[in-house]
RNA sequence: GGCGCGUUCGUCUAGUGGUUAGGACACGGCCCUCUCAAGGCCGGUGCACGGGUUCGACUCCCGUACGCGCUGCCA
């Protein structure tokens, strides 16, 4: 017989979502949907009994965010719950009581410690290997305490008892455990409880190697969220994070990671995050999605920045032409504010750049306007032709008509593609802002 | 200190006894070009060190160094 799939991931509520518990959780979910089972999430709030749904909604938002959902635990319920440690008072009991009447546990200074066998265990774990801890030495392996005189419980026991009574078949969790994992076989063994699966997986640490605190840049799944990353390629960059598919790609879509997923192809090394790469895999998803997906994923970035998003159909064509060139969402209104609105503000150093030390350009602009204003057929091929000829015409670069109307329709130097620009301004709008251009620049 | 785990370009990685040690990010150069990007091409940088084993080690073994984790009445 084999078992169902089962697996969690158990946070404790800090307020807010650790790259690594998001890295953790993946692997769960990957392993989850690679095999077929069930994703339990189980807040692990033992030490903190105030304000956890607000500390846990920062882990809730963070996995939703990233397309990690769970079968069973908050806000879905489940037939194992309460997947908050701490309403399971009653069944962490009733285990305590099992171990007292067995005599495994013994008072010390009003806590109360499991007495450990003294025995060697051998964890046999799905990504480290067989590894022998000689627990015999109580002065090197203290036993454990289980639970405070006050009450309260400690983290190794109640997460024991949870696995157990949740029926977890596996449990993946961060390499810091892996010194823990022998103590909780332990507890599995006076159980009578045959102990789950284990896979350790490696730590995600800083570029230098130190430990990632919640201070250091991204280490916190919300700066994505923020900053405008497109959740598909966090989760992409993640995923290569200790596991790779092995064929040198890099951008792999979830669908075949999930096919290709297996614990045992896990390395064993920490790895060292690069917030360089994983923003180039990011520019890399937007370039290549689809303009529906980016549409969607911009809206909020306009709303926020108060852009008037209600004509869809312009907006809809000015997010395409500025698609390839964002790398963060967040870059959104800088890239596309000008085009929603009339009394944009000129970039004083680009104004100075094309017509400051220029005379030529304001009359360029103007003979450009008036070729425009003879087009018919507004497109971003007939702009460009009518554009080079005239610039053929006058003897000049190409440049010297693109950048005074680029600034002259923009009010800055940097902007999507000059043609495809205008075109999606609209013949009307084009000529409004060459003029008023002109009126600035032309009488100096 | 003790115990555990790890060590391939700066970073993520491929590689498991015989390879010019491959890819990607970043970096530098060139090309393209209306700006900024993107894209294309080219380039440098790496098997921690020392012993074995072997005809032959990045690859296997031992040791050292370094890093990380655990060693809590944190999780």
């Amino acid at each position: 017989m084999s078992p169902e799939v089962r697996v969690r991931f158990a946070p404790s509520p800090t307020g807010y979502l650790h790259i690594g518990g998001a890295r953790t959780a993946l692997f769960n979910w990957l392993f989850v949907h690679h095999h077929g089972g069930k994703l339990v999430l189980r807040i692990e709030d033992t030490d903190t009994k105030r304000n956890t749904e607000e500390a846990a909604a920062a882990i809730y938002d963070g996995l939703r965010w990233l397309g990690i959902n769970w079968d069973e635990g908050p806000h879905l319920g489940g037939n194992f719950g309460p997947y908050f440690q701490s309403q399971r008072t009653e069944i962490y009991e009733r285990y305590l009581k099992k171990l007292q009447d067995a005599g495994h546990i013994f008072e010390d200074q009003g806590a109360l410690r499991f007495r450990s066998p003294r025995e060697h265990v051998i964890v046999d774990d799905l990504v480290c290997g067989k590894i022998d801890f000689d627990l015999t030495n109580p002065g090197t392996h203290p036993d454990m305490t289980i639970r405070r005189p006050d009450g309260s419980w400690i983290f190794h026991f109640v997460n024991v008892i949870d696995d157990i009574e949740m029926k977890i078949s596996h449990v993946i969790r961060g390499e810091d455990h892996l010194s823990n994992t022998p103590k909780h076989i332990e507890l599995y063994k006076a159980l009578g409880a045959t102990p789950p699966n284990f896979a350790h997986i490696p730590l995600i640490l800083n570029r230098d190697g130190s430990k990632m605190s919640k201070r250091d840049e991204g280490a916190s799944i919300a700066t994505y969220i923020e900053q405008g990353y497109a959740p598909e390629a966090v989760r992409n960059y993640l995923c290569l994070l200790g596991w790779s598919p092995k064929d040198n790609r890099e951008k792999i879509d979830i669908e075949e990671v999930i096919k290709l997923f297996e614990l045992e192809k896990i390395n064993r090394r920490n790895a060292a995050f690069d917030l360089d790469k994983c923003f180039w895999l990011n520019g890399q998803y937007i370039a290549q999605m689809s303009l529906d997906r980016f549409v969607e994923l911009a809206r909020p970035f306009l709303e926020k920045a108060k852009i008037d998003t209600s004509n869809q159909k312009y907006t809809r064509e000015v997010l395409a032409i500025v698609k390839e060139k964002i790398k963060l969402l967040k870059e959104l209104p800088d890239w596309t504010s000008y085009f929603f609105i009339e009394d944009y503000e000129f970039d004083p150093e680009a104004v100075k750049k094309v017509f400051g030390n220029n005379p030529k350009a304001a009359n360029r602009l103007k003979t450009l306007r008036d070729e425009f204003a003879k087009v018919d057929k507004w497109d971003w091929q007939t702009l460009e032709s009518t554009l080079k000829s005239l610039a053929q015409k006058l003897g000049c670069k190409t440049g010297d008509l693109v950048h005074p109307a680029r600034v002259a329709a923009s009010g800055r130097s940097v902007g999507p593609s000059l043609y495809h620009m205008l075109e999606v301004m609209g013949k009307e709008r084009v000529l409004k802002r060459f003029d008023r251009a002109i009126a600035q620049f032309g009488a100096r």
